[in-house]
DNA sequence: ACTGTGTCAATTGGATCCAACGGCGCGGTA
DNA sequence: TACCGCGCCGTTGGATCCAATTGACACAGT
């Protein structure tokens, strides 16, 4: 995955920016200035003009004719339609990953769900030191969800379902799994179902349960930006 | 629609781009020169380098780092995924629309869906000249599925299709309507059969014909990729 | 005191300029 | 004659320069 292919350049910096702000760095409503992104990435505005451009068509950001660009924030409802995509799309990888996974793979999508579960669990009663949560966030992310999307063996699939959840921040979820011991737990329960239905390869109960519990993470999310939303209304 | 947020000029290169890539003008395969399109658009290079950009993070054309970008020439298989996936956000939107359509927009879907038919019989009678061809893809395309999508009322779901179909050149779907009659008149009658399903608020039934509609389309474009990269082989 | 207008500063957007990279052909040598 | 290397040319990529647009502030008039 190294320089595919495309200028090196600008995607590095578009990659660069979009970490900062999906893993919340960079705020969701912040005003982007070309001027100070390109002294930061110690590079010239054109380059990062381009990158705005390729983060715009994305969706992550919004770029306002003569005025700027800013991070959008997503509203609840945004997060709730966004989540019902990608329930379907994660349904339906799903659903090819339950005929074309061998038994060793599905053994270690077990080990590693549980033994993220325990990490999961254990930094949580440590305390939320930023850096342990990013950590888990990254691992917990990349765990059974990326394994199922690889083993679908279908790229244009991988790169949309890429495209929806680059539009969203993604520290949100892993503060969720931290912060709630029921929802982490129901967590890790609906995984260990769906990893069941996996290796049974019952492609249809495997689609059914990611879709629901796709759905039902988006529905936490939601919440969570729904207080958030009230939150700020309240000041 | 008309320049709803970003800066015009730049998106404006973009669609024009994309139209000319989607509708067959500018074949697949075609390198594209910055030069010859900053003097075909009568702009500079740069709006063009930005506009190649935002197609690029698309996934229409392919930038290589300093040998330029050719428009991406879609393989069967890579055909294949994208309807897969395509079905599958269909499937949802034809769920979502079946409890959200009035009856009124039921009957106009009828009758929309009917009278594009016999245009279709019609123009494939005449003869096959580019610009009823055109007319005639724009209009099936426009007609149910959007209609549908747009009862959906889910607008992530609405740009992600987008997205995936933008991807693909539009204009062979369109002629396989024209030169198969058999498959013409399979089209229309899955088509009704989904007016059906959503006339009955069924969403279950209205999703599962979707879904094996646009898969059963599917393979009728990868087939016809396939008789294309044969042929090709053959020289 | 409030509103409307005019000017100014800040920022973006587009054009031009220069450097870097890759391909291709020519020439030299084994 | 075939192969390897060197240098030129075309194209892209990045930086800088200049114009255009917007928002804000101040001032004047009612």
């Amino acid at each position: 995955m190294t320089a595919t292919d495309s200028a090196a350049l600008v995607d590095d910096l578009a990659n660069k920016l979009r970490d900062l702000i999906v893993s919340g760095e960079i705020a969701a409503g912040t005003p982007l200035r070309q001027a100070d992104l390109a002294v930061r990435f110690g590079t010239s505005r054109t380059p990062v003009r381009e990158a705005l451009r390729q983060l715009q068509a994305g969706g992550l950001i919004e770029i306002f004719p003569h005025r700027g660009a800013i991070v959008r924030i997503p509203t609840p409802w945004e997060v709730r339609e966004s989540y019902e995509v990608r329930a379907e799309l994660e349904a339906l990888a799903a659903r090819r990953a339950a005929t074309r996974l061998s038994t060793q793979a599905i053994a270690q999508m077990r080990e590693h769900n549980d033994k993220l579960f325990d990490l999961t669990r254990a930094a949580a009663q440590e305390g939320s030191q930023d850096s342990t949560s990013q950590i888990l966030d990254a691992a917990n992310e990349y765990a059974l969800h990326p394994a199922i999307l690889a083993a679908a063996d279908n790229a244009r699939l991988e790169s949309v379902l890429d495209g929806v959840q680059a539009s969203l921040p993604k520290n949100v979820p892993g503060l969720l799994l931290l912060e709630n011991a029921s929802h982490r737990e129901e967590n890790h329960r609906e995984h260990t179902r769906i990893i069941d239905a996996l290796a049974a390869q019952d492609a249809n109960a495997a689609s059914d349960l990611m879709r629901a519990h796709v759905l039902s993470a988006g529905d936490q999310v939601a919440r969570w930006y729904e207080r958030r939303s009230t939150k700020i209304l309240r000041h």
